[in-house]
DNA sequence: ATAAATTAAATGAATGTTCAGTTAATTTAT
DNA sequence: ATAAATTAACTGAACATTCATTTAATTTAT
């Protein structure tokens, strides 16, 4: 048996098996020792790369944080009119893909997680912050371009990450065996009114 | 030494117990041994009464549920005028007292054991389709009497929940130290809106 | 007396972690 | 350039715990 692989590669690659561990065992069933089984290598290895198992947890969701945030979807500079660029955002935020972004059982397993663990509460907060401000830095271009005409940019962003991810919990608790997009599209057309503020008397707060 | 007791008072005793524990020490945490030193019993009593701790825990659900499912909070028919009545509905949905209804971070935990245990999925889709009734069927009355507008009751329902089991998210990752009225407060509005159809084009789909 | 409530003791499996030692790669000194 | 020194990757075995569960015995209420 040959060793060499340098820290570099080997623990993305261990954390990349702990992610598919997670997945397919769960928090609960997910142990050092099935990762390990899983790679072929010795369980003490994984502990000599991340000294504790709450520490490899902390480090894979960095990784996931940096996924997340490098979102190769929302890219629609190539379309001019500004409109049609805010449907397109809205479209892919609200859609099956996006929403699977990360998977969705680790996604709530992580939400949970940081219920009792400070560290990955802060990861998680920091990603959805993320994510809201990504989104406020749009709305306020399409608000110059005189499609956004909500007043609180922010509020308006807020509401767009919480019914996205609402989606998911709509998508497993509720929808039953309808499609994902009918409860989407729905979703869409509230967020297009509350930014297109058609009549939406959301402002007059 | 202790009392005997019957098993009709033992049984949700000690669900009451696990239910702390729960809170206490999460999933994770939560053992058999524990539940029994909280009582002050031996852990083998537990076993004696529910064979096994998932059926332990899938119980629990079932007594979760009750209380959901009774709400006292909801009660407003002493309202007459039907707007009023409606606007103090969303009032309560919407409010701090009602998201904790539920430990909120059991809730989230509940719903991530809902991926990977079927039981449990199918009884929390009950209790979230539970609710989502009782709301389309006070929405059909609102609509009779005039104050509701929107068309499509079910999908209205389905918002509304959805931004309900929002909020808690929101309240954790996103609004950091504002209180929870002020988004809540938003909400209610963007709700409203959809409702009572002030130009909303929801129904325009 | 009998059945249920409760405890006691024990089992086996799984866990994260430690520690000592081996092997290979890299750096350093000559 | 090469041997020695050092660092890093890796393994194996053993650890101390904790856990859910089983079986058998004992207490208590009726």
């Amino acid at each position: 048996m040959r060793k060499n692989q340098t820290a570099e590669v080997r623990k993305p690659e261990i954390l990349e098996n702990y992610y598919q561990t997670l997945i397919k065992e769960g928090f609960e069933g997910a142990s050092i020792g099935k990762v390990a089984q899983r790679m072929g290598i010795h369980p003490s290895l994984i502990i000599h790369y991340f000294k504790t198992k709450a520490n490899m947890t902390s480090e894979l969701v960095g990784l996931m944080i940096e996924k997340y945030m490098a979102p190769e979807m929302l890219q629609f500079n190539h379309i001019a009119d500004p409109e049609q660029r805010l449907d397109a955002m809205i479209d892919i935020i609200f859609s099956f893909e996006w929403s699977r972004t990360l998977d969705p059982g680790l996604h709530f397993g992580f939400y949970y997680l940081s219920f009792r663990n400070p560290t990955i509460h802060e990861r998680y907060k920091e990603m959805m912050h993320g994510f809201r401000d990504y989104l406020v830095k749009e709305l306020e271009q399409f608000q110059q371009a005189g499609v956004v005409k909500t007043g609180d940019l922010k509020k308006a962003a807020d509401i767009i990450v919480t019914l996205m991810e609402g989606m998911e919990f709509h998508a497993y608790f509720l929808a039953d065996d309808k499609p994902f997009t009918e409860f989407a599209d729905y979703a869409k057309k509230v967020v297009s009114a509350i930014l297109k503020n058609d009549g939406m008397p959301a402002d007059t707060l």
